[in-house]
Formats: structure tokens, C-alpha cells, sequence
DNA sequence: AGGATTTGACCGTC
DNA sequence: GACGGTCAAATCCT
């Protein structure tokens, strides 16, 4: 039998074949076509076909151990298990026993943002810890994912006022989600966003845009009347499945689709390695650079 | 009642 | 020993 590193590879490798042929395809319908355009159900289709073999290398690469996989290759974010692997002595041994058995963090991937508002990130974070920090007039807050038991996201993240300007919310994410909320989040690009490099995703419709009324996260900091952070900072849809591209609205340049989140999600997701190149919404050919990405291991 | 937050304590790292 | 990250009991909210 394979080792599933082995199967992995082959998988990969199919789903690459697949991607290369879509593209082929591509290039053959609009070659057929006089004026090098193809009918639009014709692209839609050929879209439809990249997106799904799209999906699939993202899911591939999200559900992977960081062994033998593109992670490595794209520095796509890992826990830091080679530096943790003293931490199985912690598994086996009782939770009462476990408490204290935590690492600082250290040469972990991270990605910050800082906004005027906590931020709308696409995912259900629950807080799990507040600190106040040396020198730090604000308090850090810490929050795991809401899927942190049931489905073992690792994803955390820390949010803290920006000293030099209270305004600001400085958030630093750790771990990438691998919680699967199977729920359709709807994704879309947003083309006309300003930071057209920053692939984020926006979900359709009708999550609110945070502000400091429903997302008061600051607890101790602020007084009194705000006790909760947002009740969801999310619309409970999405996860890693966030990351997947909805063929139906993917790559639309149309702006009826633009929504007002990308303002709040917008750059949130820079760092994410292959994500960014899945999402990139530059012209539909940027889209096989992920090939240059998975051939590369 | 169940889920989320608060907060003091624990413990690894520096 | 100080600091930072996490745990978990207590508490709060719906």
C-alpha cells in the first residue's frame, strides 16, 4: 500500500494534469473563436472546470500534514510542530495535567492587520484569554477558533489597541484554519478593491460590517458597557471552505458582486500562500501560477 | 441549560 | 524571575 505521502503526490499530480488540460481547453475555444473570445457559457464552463480542480489542490494542500507537502514548497502556514515535538509528552497525559504544557510562540507564521475596527474575518473566533502586556497601555486579547474541538483548528489570533493610535486594532493571525464549515460562503472576488494584490475573499450579501457597537471585543480596556465581543464576528459559514472559489461568482469583474466587506476583510488573507494565487483576481491566467507553485516540490 | 466571556493561575521560554 | 500564552473554574448572557 502507498504511504499517503505517496498518494498524496499522485493526487496532486492528477489534479494538476486536470488543471493543465482545463487550460489547454481554454486556449482551444478561444482559438475557435474569430476574434479570440469564446462564447460566454463556453468560458463559463471552462471556468467552472478550473475552479473545480482549483478547489481541489486548495483542499488538498489545506488538509495536509506539513510533511510532504506543498506547504513547505509555498511557506504556506504551519504549526510549529518540528519545534513543538516534545509536545506529544503532553498528549498522552490528562487535561488537568496538560495545563501548563504550552510553548511560546516562536518563528511562527503570522500574518497582522490593523484596522479601525475588530476585524470581519471570515471565521467564529471564541476568546479564550486577556493579558495585559509590558508596556503596553492595552490589554492583548486572545482568541481560538470556535472549531478548535470539534474539528481541531488551530487558527488563533491576538488582538490588541495600537498604542500609538487607540483607533487602531493591530490583529495577528497564528495557524491557518482547517475547520470545514460546509455551509456555502458564497465567495467572491472583489476586482475593484484598491489593493488589487491583496486576495481576500468577500462573502455575498449580508455580513455587517463591524463596527465598535457590535464588535466591542475590548472588554476590561472599555468599560462597562461592553461586556461581549460581536456575538459572530462571522456568519457561521465559513472556514476553510472560505478559501474555495465559488464558480458561480468567482472572477466576475462585474460590480454588482463587489461587496463593502472586502473594505474590512481586504487584505487579510496577503499571506495566504497559495490562497492568494487561488485568488488572486488578476486575469484568469494568473491562476495556473499555482502550477509553477506545485511542480515546485 | 448551554454557550461565551472573564480572570486568576499555571507553566514554558527568555 | 519576568513575561507571555493558555487553561479552566466562575460567571454572565440568551
Amino acid at each position: 500500500m502507498d504511504n499517503p505521502g505517496s498518494s498524496r503526490k499522485k493526487i496532486f499530480e492528477e489534479l494538476l494534469r486536470g488543471h493543465d488540460c482545463a487550460k489547454k481547453l481554454r486556449s482551444v475555444i478561444n482559438e475557435s473563436c474569430e476574434d479570440g473570445t469564446a462564447t460566454p457559457f463556453a468560458e463559463q464552463l471552462v471556468k467552472e472546470v478550473l475552479m473545480s480542480f482549483t478547489n481541489s489542490l486548495l483542499f488538498l494542500n489545506n488538509s495536509t500534514s506539513e510533511s510532504h507537502d506543498v506547504s513547505n514548497v509555498l511557506q504556506v502556514w504551519d504549526s510549529p510542530k518540528s519545534e513543538d515535538s516534545q509536545e506529544s509528552n503532553c498528549k498522552s497525559i490528562t487535561v488537568k495535567e496538560r495545563r501548563g504544557c504550552y510553548k511560546r510562540r516562536r518563528n511562527e507564521q503570522t500574518r497582522e492587520k490593523e484596522s479601525e475596527a475588530p476585524i470581519e474575518d471570515g471565521h467564529q473566533w471564541r476568546k479564550y484569554g486577556q493579558k495585559e502586556i509590558l508596556h503596553a497601555k492595552y490589554p492583548r486579547n486572545y482568541y481560538r477558533c470556535t472549531h478548535k474541538f470539534d474539528q481541531g483548528c488551530q487558527a488563533t489570533k491576538q488582538v490588541q489597541r495600537v498604542q500609538e493610535d487607540p483607533i487602531l486594532f493591530k490583529t495577528t493571525y497564528y495557524g491557518l484554519h482547517t475547520c470545514k464549515n460546509l455551509v456555502n460562503p458564497e465567495i467572491i472576488l472583489d476586482p475593484m478593491s484598491p489593493c488589487a494584490s491583496s486576495k481576500f475573499l468577500s462573502f455575498d450579501n449580508s455580513f455587517p460590517t463591524p463596527s465598535n457597537q457590535d464588535c466591542p471585543f475590548f472588554s476590561s480596556s472599555f468599560p462597562s458597557s461592553v461586556k461581549r465581543e460581536c456575538k459572530d464576528e462571522v456568519p457561521p459559514s465559513t472556514s476553510s471552505n472560505d478559501y474555495l472559489i465559488s464558480s458561480d461568482l468567482t472572477f466576475d469583474s462585474s460590480p454588482r458582486h463587489v461587496t463593502t466587506l472586502s473594505s474590512t476583510l481586504d487584505s487579510e488573507y496577503k499571506s495566504l500562500d497559495i490562497s492568494d494565487v487561488l485568488y488572486d483576481p488578476a486575469p484568469l491566467d494568473d491562476i495556473f501560477e499555482i502550477e509553477s507553485f506545485l511542480k515546485f516540490r
